[in-house]
RNA sequence: UGACCGAUGGUGUAACGGUAGCACUACAGUUUUUGGAGCUGUCUGUCCAGGUUCGAAUCCUGGUCGGUCAACCA
């Protein structure tokens, strides 16, 4: 690698770990050059980003190395998985736009043959049934710093051992009565070496096998057998499993196997500032109705961010600049935001929505009178068409866009001063109108007929206002999403304190919006930019009954709001 | 106190013994019929102590700090 390509950002030609990884197996002839992954999920809850950056990264590999990758639901625990969660993952790994290698796997599907192995180990004396219970194992496993002890049923037979699993295969014993475990090293230093469980009964009726089988295999057990089984050769996986990777190759070994060996990586998890990432504090989160189920908007999960109005395309975006490294990591929410501005903003079209609205009333424009003033729907797009937007004599224009006593720095509206409503004329303010509470509810203009859009004129404003015909408006419901927890690392509380302490009570605001016709044009899931506010999705619940409803993906950066 | 892993600006991530770069954030300027976007610029960094070397973020030694591990979860 030439020291001057790194430079140039155009021709990037640094690579992470697992690219170096993978391009020196590919140089070494490993796998005959083969480069196959996996995405394992377990059926047991909603994909949420940190799994969408695991999406990016093996679908990722395989795609820039010409090789496949698969999705294999890691099913091994009937007592906590279904198909409704089956469903979702499919729906939104697909949804970010990959494709897997034909048919989806299951670990599932391997379990007859993981008995097989099962046996095969037995019969070489690396496998064992124990009658211990589970509190005696525990016991009996030690600690880091001291050896457990041998199981008193470590050295029965191989007939015995090979009887007693059929029979637990078969359904004989109760759950928890015993299992089988490898035959490794009690005083090992790394505890998932001291004598580990392949096999737990359990009389649960699984999705797929129904009531077939009444013992289900470990993790450790399946995973890396269902790796070799499918031809993986990179087997990525996050950093909490870097301790089971000596377990990992362990029983690889013992089965003998040498050709097509899959191999373990582990890289840093993602962590997103303000926001949980463990699916037991999401599924807390769902259970305890802090939120509107696992796609509620605030979610990070995958079907949250859909609904939010995350694109496909931000979220591959977020997931390769987060970056893949072996330190633990916690990335500023900032990086996504950013994300979905810079892929919306080239995308979406643009709106004028008022969500504060207070009415403006241009005095010298005829009552009744209105005109249809053309606006071109995405400025971003040079091939952009335009929308048509009606103006009359009476509008909504957001409440923070007037000031009775403004501050010098002030573009907007106030009394005396100038502003342009944008694609329509340049209005002055000469008088307010208040209620009895001293709330302003009518703002008196002028408008200035050859200030029209698109017209000469030597008239200069600082500001302009977005605006909505109050006679033409469509009304909306707007649902104003802000982040779900007030701190940015909220599982990192003082002590005694939960990260439900942090839950932002504001996290959502629900308004009336009032929009410029053109918004009758969308479609669920699609995104918009009401000007100067924010990009908003059309919810997928929008129908005839509720009427448009929408939800704030992101505001708009606001150096005035920040300014002040 | 055992094993394994890690440590580069505020946050991420490069640099593979030879000028510490990129992105986000923040700030400033420019521009603007979105206080948006764009463009330009600025601030801030190699955990510590030794050693090897002409030269160390990079190699070696010793510390410090952080993470993971004692489920019949994954």
């Amino acid at each position: 690698m030439d020291k001057a390509e790194n430079k140039t950002p155009e021709n990037k030609t640094s690579l992470n770990f697992l690219e170096q990884i993978i391009e020196n197996d590919i140089k070494a002839g490993k796998n005959q050059g083969r480069v196959h992954t996996r995405f394992p999920p377990e059926p047991n809850g909603y994909l949420h980003i940190g799994h969408a950056k695991s999406i990016c990264l093996n679908f990722g590999l395989a795609l820039k190395y010409n090789g496949k990758t698969n999705l294999r639901f890691d099913d091994t625990n009937p007592t906590k998985e279904s198909t409704e969660y089956v469903d979702a993952i499919i729906e939104d790994v697909k949804w970010l736009g990959f494709q897997w290698e034909e048919p989806i796997w299951y670990a599932s599907d391997y379990f007859g043959k993981l008995y097989e192995f099962a046996e095969y180990l037995i019969k070489k004396g690396k496998a064992f049934v124990c009658d211990m219970t589970a509190e005696e194992m525990s016991k009996g496993r030690g600690t880091p710093q001291m050896p457990g002890v041998e199981s008193p049923w470590r050295n029965r037979s191989v007939e015995e051992n090979l009887d007693l699993l059929d029979r637990m295969r078969k359904g004989e014993f109760k759950e928890g009565e015993r299992v089988l475990r490898a035959k490794i090293d009690m005083a090992s230093p790394n505890m998932w070496m001291r004598d580990p469980v392949m096999y737990r009964i359990m009389h649960a009726h699984h999705h797929r096998t129904g009531d077939k089988w009444c013992i289900y295999p470990m993790y450790d057990w399946a995973h890396g057998q269902s790796d070799y089984l499918e031809g993986i050769t990179h087997s990525i996986c996050t950093l909490e499993f870097e301790n089971h990777r000596p377990l990992y190759e362990w029983f690889l070994d013992a089965l003998d196997i040498k050709e097509s060996r899959p191999r373990q990586y582990e890289f840093a998890r993602l962590n997103l500032s303000y926001t949980v990432m463990s699916k037991r504090k999401l599924l807390q989160l769902v259970e305890e109705k802090y939120v509107n189920g696992w796609d509620d908007p605030r979610m990070p999960t995958v079907s949250g961010l859909r609904r939010r109005g995350y694109t496909p395309a931000s979220i591959r975006a977020f997931s390769e600049k987060v970056g893949v490294a072996k330190r633990e990591n916690l990335i500023d929410v900032s990086l996504l935001e950013f994300c979905i501005r810079e892929d919306l903003n080239k995308n979406a079209p643009r709106v004028m929505s008022v969500l504060n609205p207070v009415k403006l009333i241009i005095d010298n424009y005829p009552e009744g009178q209105a005109e249809e003033l053309p606006a071109i729907i995405n400025p971003e797009d040079p091939d952009s068409e335009k929308r048509m937007v009606p103006f009359s004599r009476e509008l909504y224009i957001e409440r923070d866009d007037f000031m009775e006593d403004p501050p010098k720095k002030f573009f907007r509206l106030a009394p005396g001063k100038e502003v342009r409503l944008k694609y329509a004329y340049i209005i002055r303010c000469d008088d307010v109108v208040k209620d009895e509470k001293g709330e302003i509810t009518e703002i008196h203009c002028t408008y200035f007929p050859d200030t029209k859009s698109g017209m000469e004129t030597t008239r200069k404003v600082k500001g302009t206002l977005h605006w909505v015909s109050i006679a033409h408006a469509e009304e909306a419901e707007v649902r104003l999403y802000d982040r779900l927890f007030t701190v940015s690392e909220p599982e990192n509380g003082e002590e005694g304190q939960d990260f439900k302490d942090f839950i932002n009570p504001d996290s959502l605001k629900v308004v009336k919006g009032y929009c410029e016709p053109f918004i009758k044009t969308a479609f669920a899931g699609q995104g918009f930019q009401f000007e100067r506010l924010g990009y908003f999705a059309a919810d997928k619940d929008s129908n005839p009954e509720t009427g448009l409803i929408f939800n704030r993906t992101v505001t708009l950066r606001d150096s005035w709001a920040k300014s002040r």
